[in-house]
RNA sequence: GCCCCCGUAGCUCAACUGGACAGAGCGAUAGACUUCUAAUCUAUAGGUUGCAGGUUCGAGUCCUGCCGGGGGUGCCA
């Protein structure tokens, strides 16, 4: 709010100076207006005057003066105004204003930090969408972390935000998994197996097998490879899917839709895309072999849609699939993928254009991977391997809020390195729990007010005044930030800009409460501060509710 | 070979798409509980932003070339 209203103020005194001839006629184009870095440079700043300065022939310095002179005084919300270093426009808010955030929490209470920039697009964001074949592992942790809080995010700052999960259902992996339990299951009963290429060796298809044999024995035995893996398919599969869903909702994500590749199959779907495809001109026969042209929209070569063999390709599901997701009127559909899969994206994109969709609609998150260790030993996380640490055994270990917080902390396109003793051991600090320990700290001293009979009303107009030392007026403007952090890590795709947001927030409340009692004998001044711990700590549970961890009222 | 990410304090990472003296946490060192929670706070130390050029008022950020790490380059998913 104050940033628009600040923009403004410095468009109308750049018309000004030019009107009064103290400028020569330029565009200054669109104002960026900035949070400085360091606290003496005030609230906002801008560099107007330095872009400009340029194209005007004037030196940056005198620009800013003369800007920073024909700014018409808003003594309700700025206070000062200066000009610094080469040439910025330095802003310092008014006091008043700076409190009057207080008042916003508490009207707006668990809507506080809402935007509407997104406007109510609507969003689908598809993440996680492992395998039924296996237990999430650590790395689908990081994406479900990942994919969850930008959705909240993205959700708070006015879009309209679907979650999906893509269930591959369907094709190889599936085969794969049916013929691995079918070779555990000859091995269970004393029977040469032998894993396929490309077979799931982990423990949990051994577990399935003997879990078989302890039902029907030695039922299946005599059925044909092919039949016996089929059947095996059909009877785990929904297990190993129900299995999954139970780890996220232990993980605290909920997905709005569970997408099933089959039914692209059964709806017919993929057959009409083919096909629209090909009587397009996009896709076209070779080799036996149907392949979509493209090369026409920058891929490195044509890429198959039907194999030799008659079987669709996983392509050519997907494009169905993103084709339906579009049909669905999403604005803008975001897949979140492992950087394994980058090569996937350009094929990706020229189907969407093919298809007619467009390829802006389009957005892929890459996540780099997470790099498993034991101990500084690293561990394969494939699942064609035996030892793999399932998501589960990770939230056993360090629990929920640590694991999602610290899957959120870094950058998706950093790779994450993950040592398990190490995650253990570091567990009670991190940073989680510093930013838990705020929450728990501020309804501790909720409580103590409640029980000390303490008068708890609003504080009366004026009032507020009261709050005017350095570490209070800190957390104001901090609380103050929130909704274009909001904003920011939902544009910019990047939730885990939350994190460092409420590290700041409980760092700027740890300090407050050395230097600021809040209970005291004088009635104005605890109000004024309960007041503003309210707000701090329904701030601190509204991001830690974005991120997906807990604000916790004791620890 | 070609393509995509990454390289910033001892360690893990930020740096608001080109701005002001590159910031946090952990670790280290030295302090602070008779108090609404010390899972906290305060102070100090720590840097040629991988290397070399270039672009401009100004570069961690953009361009080129190297070096190092990861990933991709299937009629796999």
């Amino acid at each position: 709010m104050s940033k628009e209203q600040i923009t403004s103020l410095i468009e109308e005194s750049i018309r000004a100076a030019i009107g009064e001839g103290k400028l020569p006629p330029v565009e200054p184009g669109r104002i960026e207006l900035d949070r400085p870095k360091r606290k003496e440079h005030g609230d906002w700043a801008t560099n107007v005057a330095l872009a400009v300065a340029g194209r005007v022939g004037m030196n940056s310095r005198d620009v800013a003066a003369i800007i920073a002179e024909s700014i018409k005084p808003a003594p309700d919300i700025i206070s000062r105004v200066e000009v610094a270093g080469p040439g910025f426009i330095n802003f310092h808010l008014a006091p008043a204003f700076v409190r009057s955030i207080l008042y916003e929490v508490a009207e707006k209470g668990k809507k506080f930090g809402m935007s509407d920039v997104g406007a109510g697009r609507k969003v689908q964001v598809e993440f996680v969408s492992a395998n039924p074949v296996g237990p999430l592992h650590v790395g689908h942790g990081r994406w479900a972390a990942l994919g969850d809080a930008l959705a909240s995010v993205m959700s708070h700052a006015g879009y309209n935000i679907e979650r999906e999960y893509y269930v591959n259902d369907y094709g190889t992996q599936m085969l794969n998994f049916g013929l691995s339990i079918s070779a555990r299951y000859l091995e269970a009963l004393g029977r040469p197996g032998e894993l396929p290429e490309g077979g799931y060796a982990g423990q949990y298809i051994v577990d399935i097998a003997s879990r078989i044999v302890a039902e029907h024995g030695d039922e299946y035995l005599e059925l044909p490879e092919s039949a016996r893996a089929e059947l095996f398919i059909e009877m785990e599969y929904p297990r190993m899917l129900e299995s999954i869903m139970g780890t996220l909702e232990r993980m605290g994500v909920v997905f709005d839709v569970w997408f099933s590749e089959r039914e692209l199959y059964r709806s017919g779907e993929i057959a009409e895309a083919l096909e629209a495809l090909e009587a397009g001109g996009k896709a076209y026969r070779k080799d036996g072999a149907l392949w979509l042209h493209t090369t026409e929209y920058g891929d490195e070569k044509d890429r198959v849609l039907v194999r030799a063999n008659g079987e669709p390709t996983y392509f050519a599901s997907d494009i169905a699939y993103h084709h339906d997701k579009m049909r669905r009127g999403f604005d803008t559909i975001i897949d979140i993928w492992g950087a394994d899969h980058h090569g996937y994206v350009p094929r990706m994109n020229a189907s969407m254009e093919a298809m007619g969709s467009g390829a802006e609609h389009l957005e892929v998150i890459l996540g780099q991977l997470v790099k498993l260790f034991r101990g500084g030993e690293p561990v394969t996380m494939s699942k064609r391997t035996g030892e793999i640490v399932t998501l589960d055994e990770l939230i056993e270990e360090v629990g929920v809020d640590a694991a999602r917080y610290f899957f959120l902390q870094r950058s998706n396109d950093s790779p994450l390195d993950f040592d398990i003793e190490l995650a253990k051991r570091e567990s009670p600090e991190n940073p989680v729990f510093y930013v838990q320990y705020a929450h728990a700290r501020i309804c501790s001293i909720l409580r103590y007010a409640g029980e000390s009979g303490a008068d708890l009303s609003d504080p009366a107009p004026g009032e507020l005044e009261l709050l005017q030392t350095e570490a209070e007026m800190d957390l104001l403007r901090k609380l103050a930030e929130l909704e274009e952090i909001v904003e920011f890590c939902a544009e910019r795709r990047v939730p885990h800009r939350l994190t460092g947001y409420a590290e700041d927030l409980a760092s700027l409340f740890h300090a407050f409460y050395r230097d600021c009692r809040v209970i005291t004998e004088d009635e104005c001044m605890t109000r004024a501060r309960v007041f503003a711990v309210r707000a701090v700590r329904q701030a601190l549970e509204i991001v830690l509710g974005l991120i997906g961890v807990s604000a916790p009222e004791k620890m």
